[in-house]
DNA sequence: GCACTACCTTGATATGAATCAAAGCTATAA
DNA sequence: TTATAGCTTTGATTCATATCAAGGTAGTGC
């Protein structure tokens, strides 16, 4: 079967819609995790109504860049994505990563323009959301309001740990910090938190974490010296999970 | 005249409303610098209902605490607030500065409980927005809604500029940065970009920007030699803001 | 399969900021 | 006014991480 490929000139490759993608919020094994609980049924296909499944995002490519013109918000469905921003001197700053579940593009609401660019680490699938219609809708539905103020405030906070991260904290404290919100994340989707493969390269873990490549690559393998990892290129298996928790001093 | 004051038994005093503190958002100095411009002044004074003007909070009292419950986002009228979480092992991170014109709370909406405490850096007057009824009004008044969506997204970049800024710039470019950014601020409210008052101490400035207080000093002291800052104690004057701009490295 | 490129690891050295230490300054209270 | 506590500055030393350098590994395209 194919599906008719629309290329859109920066190398990105957005998929028309087909029936391929045809998943419904009802229906969508992430939507405890994107979701508003508290949304009715009927409720829910409204919203279903809004969004557009048509992004299947191959790796390396944008889908959206620092200064386009802000329109949507995405979830990400499958795959994994970064946000980054490209500071005046050329290097690059990556700001987050995006698993399933989560929702990425909120950045860009503030000035109309998007303040980072997302970038496919793998293939992803998305959900994109009209921002424009997602706030007509959040007129109408003050479960779906809220449920934005919150995912907002989220993402403040999750900003928020980081800095505290990057400010306080030594290499192998970030880097533990990092897998073990990884692991979490891993498992709100039933994965398993203690064996994953890294979508990300180190490059990006130290981009990421205000560390170099070799800083990130030393700390992996003192932690497999110390029995916390078993560390195979991109594949991880924690060992010794308190272990890790010791080591991120984090409660 | 005396104002009736409530001890509230953590030390900050809550000055009851009185007719001292009826300033209304039409009348306000700082509106356009809080208020969505696109309100007509009939929706200006709905939102007026709802405003609480009744925090007038000395310095170094908490307008609330990490892990209070919820309820209000508040504006800053006069003053000034740090916002700062307490790690694990008790250390302080700052998270910001919150200066008049300014939102502060919204890391709260996430988790119905603030992530961070706030505290006044000097005696501060607020305008208290209880959440709840934010909500509500935004479901009727879409520019509204869409006012407070923008000034959370505004909250992301900010915390993501603050990222980028811990992970890639000296401590020289960090100083410069938070300088710059308060010369902004005061401009914005028509006073002046180069000579100013710091209201926190150097270790808030350190604790902000990731650096120990002898660091920041000895920033202070470079920039005075280098004649871009005159500083004396907390007075700062800025000689040479495009030397300044060109410490910060930004454009 | 081979070559190419990007990614990862490890070692040696350099350096910016932290830490340790002490003294000067400011503001507040008695 | 003096005492007191907190804030700020400056200097000497240490240390974690960056930088520089080089070799190893994995994935990709021809």
């Amino acid at each position: 079967m194919s599906i008719p490929i629309i290329n859109t000139g920066d190398g990105s490759n957005l998929v028309a819609c087909t029936h391929d993608y045809q998943v419904k919020c009802g229906n969508c094994r992430l939507n405890s995790l994107c979701l508003p609980l508290a949304l009715e049924s009927e409720d829910i296909e409204q919203l279903d109504s809004i969004i557009q499944r048509s992004k299947p995002l191959q790796k390396s490519n944008h889908l959206y860049r620092e200064g386009d013109e802000f329109q949507s918000v995405f979830a990400v469905r499958s795959g994994t994505l970064k946000a980054y921003k490209t500071t005046d001197d050329g290097r690059e700053q990556v700001t987050g990563f995006y698993f399933p579940g989560e929702i990425v593009g909120m950045d860009g609401i503030s000035n109309n323009t998007h303040a980072s660019s997302a970038k496919a680490l793998e293939t992803s699938a998305l959900c994109e959301i009209p921002f424009a219609s997602l706030e007509r809708l959040s007129t109408l539905m003050p479960s779906l309001q809220r449920h934005f103020f919150q995912l907002m405030s989220r993402e403040i906070t999750a900003d928020q740990q980081l800095i505290t991260l990057l400010s306080k904290n030594s290499a192998d404290e970030r880097v533990a910090a990092l897998l073990l919100s990884i692991s979490t994340r891993n498992s709100r989707r039933k994965l398993s938190a203690t064996a994953f493969r890294l979508p990300m390269s180190r490059v990006d873990i130290g981009n990421y974490l205000g560390l170099t490549v070799e800083t990130v690559s030393r700390v992996f393998s003192r932690m497999q010296k110390m029995e916390v990892l078993h560390v195979d290129n991109k594949e991880i298996e924690i060992l010794d999970i308190e272990g890790l928790r010791g080591v991120a001093d984090i409660g």
